[in-house]
RNA sequence: GAUUCCGUAGCUCAGCAGGUAGAGCAAUACACUUUUAAUGUAUGGGUCCUGGGUUCGAAUCCCAGCGGACUCACCA
């Protein structure tokens, strides 16, 4: 298209007939002596919230002059009068603008041509006026004042909603939306509530560990040596002291070292580094929150984790149970509790408690699952019950006491051989938590670590690092531990109904766009 | 990483037995002083993701690439 010289282009952009219009009303409104980014405040007396719970009929005579700022929504211009909504963080108001009443000297302008010409949806503006109801009902504010606030460049996409919320037009492309979530967030509400409901369920956290009196703590992101997790690390590199170091793939052993050093309760509501596969469910950076208690066990900390789930569902849905997907899920306590081996035996009808690799291998022939010959005893449990229990543990349950192969940091079982004392919280097929007893004798630790050696000599890319130091620590003596990780976003993907990660983080990670932003 | 599907106007989409692009909303102009998916009339707006190929002719068919979605596999 031709390119007016009027409207300089951005780099490597084409502008569009809009953008340029959209300029060309910049133009005019400097013209015209108005300021399109003016830097004095605008005082507010409402949110358009405030006003709809708040606002009476027989109250009207004492709205005479409300304040309000916002974005333009919409606009319905019938000649002399208008009506327009504004959008602020709380919700839409709707605005009334007559000419004669918004102008009421001979010169019209500020109707005429900055509010019907140059003003376009998305733009900014503040309002002063009186509320009032339409005759069809809505409440509305009757504009005196009209001021602009900042000009929008670019067109928003115009979502438009009937009576029944039906939506027409929609912006759901979702790559647009991911890439440009300042605009998701603009016009589909819905995505702003997940989001705010994701924060109130850190912060019910945040209280519920803080009335315990546990400390939220900062560990180092950037490590010499990554552990407390099984997974390949993002590697960079620190100039100074010429070095290598890890984006963290978990905190656990900062933070017990936290508790070797006296304190005991430490929690963290971390974001960890994984440089593995992208799916719904994984994101490279995610956030998981990790806390340890001191002189506390597995047993317990199952407690704790069910009274922590049933109140965050009920502070964010006012009751324990809620809608995911399919399912209706009830968080209230106290959750099903059942051990590795049982959940695998139910479900296969032959107890597999002391089945050999042989047996365990027959038994996943049997049911058609693929394994393959590098794969150990632990290894083929773990399996088995991924492949045929997981799935169909829909209502929160905690699954005990797992093979002591597959949990190098967990505390070796008081009365089961070769097992440790651990869970997992399974929801809706998903786990949510991993938690133990706490490994706290540091020659079987050492052990631990050999063993992981072995396997990473075997060619096992996700083993853990001996950390010498982390030894050390524990050498020192650290007390009975409990401690527990949950995956934060697969908890507010459940909290929320979201069927993707992508729903639940502002910014997921994607490929770079090419060109022409 | 593998499979399937998708990429056309600012947004949502149609167009694909190959003949050179269409709708609604948004935009522009006019009308309209309580409308609400406002309405009416008129108008403008497109490297049809990119690059090759087949063809007289490609948005449409073929190949490659880029980007996205979905399902699957590892991990939270």
């Amino acid at each position: 298209m031709q390119q007016d010289p009027l409207s300089p282009s951005r780099q490597g952009h084409v502008l569009s007939e809009q953008e340029i219009l959209r300029r060309q009303a910049l133009d005019h409104l400097k013209a015209l002596g108005i300021d399109p980014y003016p830097s004095s405040a605008f005082q507010r007396s409402h949110s358009t919230q405030e006003i709809h719970t708040t606002f009476k009929d027989e109250e009207a005579a004492s709205w005479t002059s409300v304040s309000l700022a916002g974005r333009l929504m919409s606009r319905r211009i019938m000649g002399k009068a208008s009506f327009a909504e504004l959008q602020d963080a709380t919700g839409r108001l709707q605005i009334y603008l007559n000419r004669d009443e918004l102008c009421p000297g001979d010169n019209k302008d500020l109707y005429n041509e900055v509010f019907k010409k140059h003003c376009d949806i998305g733009d900014w503006v503040g309002v002063r006026g009186r509320v009032f109801r339409t005759q069809v009902g809505e409440i509305s504010v009757h504009a005196e004042e009209f001021v602009f606030l900042s000009k929008a460049l670019r067109p928003l996409p115009v979502v438009k909603r009937d009576e029944e919320g039906k939506v027409y037009d929609g912006f759901t492309d979702p790559e647009l939306r991911y890439r440009m979530r300042y605009v998701d967030l603009v016009v589909n509400p819905e995505v702003r509530q997940v989001f705010v409901q994701r924060s109130r369920m850190i912060e019910v956290m945040r209280q519920f560990f803080n009335r315990n009196g546990y400390l939220e703590v900062e560990t180092p992101v950037l490590q010499p040596m990554y552990g407390g997790a099984s997974a390949r690390p993002f590697k960079t590199h620190h100039h100074t002291l010429d070095m290598p170091l890890y984006l963290r793939i978990a905190n656990e052993l900062y933070l017990k070292r936290l508790i070797v050093g006296g304190f005991e309760g430490v929690y963290e509501f971390a974001r960890d580094f994984r440089n593995e596969g992208m799916s719904r469910f994984h994101n490279p950076e995610f956030t998981m929150l990790e806390l340890y208690v001191a002189f506390q066990d597995y047993h317990w900390m199952m407690q704790q984790t069910e009274a922590l789930l049933e109140e965050i569902a009920l502070a964010l849905h006012q009751k324990s149970t809620l809608q995911v997907g399919s399912h209706t899920i009830d968080f209230k306590a106290p959750y099903r509790r059942v051990t590795l081996y049982d959940a695998i035996s139910e479900k296969v009808g032959s107890k597999v408690d002391a089945m050999d690799e042989e047996g365990l291998r027959l038994l996943a022939k049997k049911h058609s699952i693929e394994i393959d010959a590098s794969m150990g005893r632990a290894k083929l449990l773990d399996t088995l019950f991924g492949e045929l229990v997981e799935p169909h543990l829909i209502q929160p349950t905690f699954v005990t006491d797992y093979p002591v192969e597959m949990s190098p940091l967990a505390k070796a079982h008081r009365d089961k051989p070769g097992l440790v004392e651990r869970f997992e919280l399974i929801c809706n097929g998903k786990e949510l938590a991993n938690a133990f007893s706490e490994l706290n004798d540091p020659l079987d630790q050492r052990e631990r670590f050999e063993a992981q050696l072995a396997l990473g000599r075997r060619g096992d890319p996700e083993a853990m690092m001996l950390d010498e130091d982390f030894l050390r620590a524990l050498e020192f003596g650290m007390p009975p531990t409990a401690g527990i990780g949950i995956g934060i976003d697969r908890l507010a993907m459940m909290m929320t109904n979201s069927a993707s990660i992508q729903d639940v983080l502002f910014f997921p990670q994607m490929r770079p766009e090419r060109n022409d932003v």
